[in-house]
DNA sequence: ACGAGTCCATTCGGATTTGAACAGCCGGCC
DNA sequence: GGCCGGCTGTTCAAATCCGAATGGACTCGT
């Protein structure tokens, strides 16, 4: 199973304590910055999100032709009032750059998942409203996703667990919300 | 298709709480897949991922010439017996295509942080060698990165939450791991 | 009213990423 | 030996993404 990465480990331990000490300084030890559990509390983190991510666009690929972005589109619109929301308030919630919501948005409206209104209330805006069409595929989308969703993590953890992630990760958001805006904003 | 119809029906489906019901039915809720509690988890825990991703990225950014993926590259090279890993291994590892990867080392092989070597015992394969210039930069960048990481996300953690972060994680990475090699080799 | 300063979204050029082909090499099997 | 299927890494074109620059539109103070 994991047992190859279990052996170079201990097979990098034991070519000398050398590379113990190089990893301890230059990569994630350094005991001043990050203890022995933090690492590889931080090194579990990062490398299963990268590897769930990818795991679930592979699957919603696999069964619609949405990616993980359109998916997100998809959602964040149903959910508004009216169906639509200003640019960016979407960036915002997606945490895209402002261009890359533009892409976005001109290629799912290419696909015809979205229209593009001008804002009424201010000339400079745009809005993006989800179509029928938009809908059905976020209708069909959604069991395989959430599926996947289940499978690939939900299904594993216990409520304890669950209860732990929400607290930690919507502290998280809120803290780097607050830092992004405080950094926009340097004159409070 | 008249593609009206499933609009209004979505709106004229409230009987109390119809943006709650909208919401439980396309996006997130859908009560035989996620309930409420593993919802938001999964939320929180997507946007601040991302956020936290962004930021760090900004961060090393600012106070090095490094990407994050150079940085993990880096890392994970400086770690390895001689500082040098095949190519697969290494994408493998860092969760890349194989074109990625590719790209990767070639543009910290023209900055001089790696060099590309043929593989001894597999003429077909090559590896990734740390150079001193690389070496020196990740020293370099390494505790301003640490340091990112300790105020953006662990100083904010207990050691109850650290603990419950890696025990989910690792555990995470193990399915997500055996799943990937699984569906490599069905034939088991 | 009017101008400076700011905000919103887009555009543009260049960098990165992807997926599908590809060339070369390995290992086993006849 | 010599061929075949599979592995390893690269290449290529197309799609995606980012950051800086832009154009038009708000907001204020005067």
């Amino acid at each position: 199973m994991d047992s190859s990465i279990n052996l170079r480990v201990m097979s990098a331990n034991r070519s000398g304590s050398s590379s113990q000490n190089l990893k301890e300084c230059y990569c994630c030890g350094m005991s001043e910055s990050l203890d022995r559990q933090r690492m590889a509390c931080w090194r579990a983190y990062i490398e299963s999100s990268q590897r769930l991510f990818t795991q679930l666009e592979d699957d919603l690929r696999a069964d619609s032709e949405l990616t993980f972005a359109d998916y997100h589109v998809l959602v964040l619109l149903s959910e508004a009032p009216g169906q639509r929301l200003r640019m960016g308030e979407l960036a915002s919630r997606l945490v895209f750059s402002p261009s890359r919501l533009t892409y976005q948005i001109t290629t799912m409206q290419k696909r015809g998942l979205v229209a593009r209104e001008a804002c009424p209330v201010d000339r400079r805006g745009s809005e993006a409203v989800l179509t029928a069409a938009g809908l059905l595929a976020l209708r069909e989308a959604a069991p395989h996703h959430l599926r996947s969703v289940r499978t690939h993590l939900m299904d594993d953890l216990d409520d304890t667990e669950v209860a732990c992630l929400t607290r930690v990760f919507e502290r998280l958001g809120r803290r780097l919300r607050a830092d992004r805006d405080a950094s926009a904003t340097p004159s409070e």
